[in-house]
DNA sequence: CGGGCTTTGTCAACATTGATGACCAGCGTA
DNA sequence: TACGCTGGTCATCAATGTTGACAAAGCCCG
């Protein structure tokens, strides 16, 4: 009797694998969406087995969440003066050199956004808006309602994004970049100065 | 030999059973989501089987953009003054009593942006802003760019629309709407004076 | 050294999904 | 009656996410 001949590849440190299979998710999920991507393309582009993805993440919708979970360098344009801070704003979503960290970020949100019919996706998205936009919106507004306008804000933002990374409306994507940060900006200003 | 037991089921015109699937799809995909509901599960819906199903649609695609693609009855507001249109429009998306046919189709619409990382869905996604949001506005709004503005308006409902069907945002939900469609519809009314 | 234990990895299956193709039944018409 | 069109069923396919049994490697403790 032959005796099963199994693919042998060298034992690593969990740690290694599991950042290996991350980045490989964090790209393909990113660039093609969630289910457009299956676990044994991930598994293929870690060198890695398609059980071993589950076993170290969990599920698939998981394994979704932790690679688009970028942590948002908090903006901090939120921090800066109230005058002029909606345009400011604005310029961040909008003008990132798609080379920049922020820039993935942005992607990685879009991501999240396209992938909400997810309950679990949806529960992250939520609670990601309201940690990068609403709550560091909250403290700085001043007058009545500041939190009904941040979240307002917030929405504001969602729309710009969404409206140009998972939409693509070919309107905006062709427009003046300063004319877009402009005018949406000073809609948002009008939340902002109440 | 025994002959074959078949399930019989009475012969209806094509029109009829296709209305079915349609409805019962209409019905699951709207509340539920797109992969959240199973081809099976619209054709026992429907009281038909599974392969009819792909038979009248093509494919669970198709049938999801068919069945989710209500006709937004045009959103008559925009035919209005430009004065105050902005908190109009915004009471529009908004308020409606979630019984009324428009608020069907806002939640057709919110079931269209949860599944948009399917290629096709996004590309229907688009066409429907374009039809139901921007391009109306652009007949109506003065002064210059007025299609970069009409297109900001729509990112702005759009973000409006998502924050409370598709991330649900808990602040926005339990704010009183009267004060959402004062500040989000003065906040509008800016991109449409200029 | 050697025997156990945990860690890391592999493979073969499973259930479910969307989709297809062969076939069948009713029915009108030539 | 025979043909053909239309509406419907069933068995089956390939692909998907997921699981469990098992195999090695390293490590600890006798």
């Amino acid at each position: 009797m032959t005796t099963r001949l199994r693919a042998v590849r060298p034992r690593q440190p969990a740690a290694v694998t599991r950042k290996a299979i991350h980045d490989a998710a964090h790209e393909l999920f990113r660039n093609e969406g969630f289910d457009a991507v299956g676990i044994r393309a991930v598994a293929a582009r870690a060198g890695v087995d398609a059980a071993l993805v589950i076993r170290h993440f969990g599920s698939k919708e998981q394994l979704f969440l932790e690679a688009m979970t970028v942590d948002l360098p908090a903006i901090k344009v939120m921090e800066g003066p109230l005058e002029g801070m909606g345009r400011a704003i604005v310029e961040h979503v909008v003008c990132l050199p798609s080379s920049r960290p922020g820039a993935l970020a942005v992607t990685a949100l879009a991501a999240l956004f396209r992938a909400s019919d997810r309950g679990e996706v949806q529960r992250t998205l939520r609670e990601t808006i309201e940690n990068v936009f609403a709550e560091p919106l909250v403290r700085r507004l001043e007058g009545g309602d500041a939190e009904l306008r941040a979240h307002l804000i917030a929405a504001q933002l969602g729309g710009l994004l969404t409206s140009m990374h998972v939409v693509q409306d070919p309107v905006l994507l062709a427009a003046d970049r300063s004319a877009v940060v402009a005018r949406y900006g000073d809609s948002i200003q009008r939340l902002i100065d109440t």
